[in-house]
DNA sequence: CAAACATATGAGCATCTGTTCATATGTTTA
DNA sequence: TAAACATATGAACAGATGCTCATATGTTTG
């Protein structure tokens, strides 16, 4: 480590354009967040089980806890990070609320992750 | 809640089907693990900015390193996560190791999450 | 309006995750 | 082969995350 100084390549000239084009290429510090938080949302196989029972009804909160074996408590606080995200939506029918999926993106996202893994 | 007993809606029978339906057609606790596992590798911004840096590029360990600012060791961290989910290869270069996308599903699974984001 | 029902939420706790630091492994060069 | 270079990895620590428990909020019904 001596041509990567400070453990950090300072000294390095070797690719300089390289990482001139990565750097000016990358998105805004804020795009990159928001998709993380995003696919954060799709890194839990709770929410997973979730949006899979929403693939087949609109359902409630009370529904899904008995459909997953989980407390009403958990599925609810799943819940709310997945309307945060606009993945999820909900409308109040009487003491219900039913949740639904906002739109198709889900569904698109989750096939792509799917082709990934069945692959190979 | 006493229609939902124990917190779990076990006396309920209202929407039985729609809870049936609900469990019948649940993918295998395997794959939905697998899922969320993918995509939770996509959940980090570090991440993130690693798989756009190699959208570039093809990279050593150390320019990604000064591309994105951080240290060789933490790169390289990420790197182990990114190989294990297949999301990226690596070949050797000498003293250097070679990082890149292992095929388009990267492309595809972020740019359906940036759809997603930059709708509304 | 009170009681029952359905959902939401805050606090607390155990677990998981990303980074740093130190060091090991692997490759080239003098 | 010794030294320099490039990358990988284990341990440790701080911060994030998901669940539980208790309780609050909101809706209907008697």
């Amino acid at each position: 480590m001596a041509e990567c100084d400070v453990d950090l390549c300072e000294v390095r000239e070797v690719h300089q354009e390289k990482v001139s084009e990565i750097t000016a290429k990358m998105p805004e510090e804020d795009e990159l967040y928001d998709l993380a938080e995003l696919f954060k949302v799709f890194g839990d196989s709770t929410r997973m089980r979730i949006l899979f029972a929403l693939f087949e009804a609109d359902i409630c909160v009370c529904d899904l806890a008995q459909a997953l074996g989980m407390t009403q408590s958990a599925v609810s606080h799943q819940l709310r990070i997945l309307r945060q995200a606009r993945l999820v939506s909900s409308r109040r029918e009487g003491k219900q609320v039913i949740y639904f999926l906002t739109d198709e993106h889900v569904r698109t996202i989750i096939d792509k992750g799917r082709e990934h893994i069945e692959e190979d």
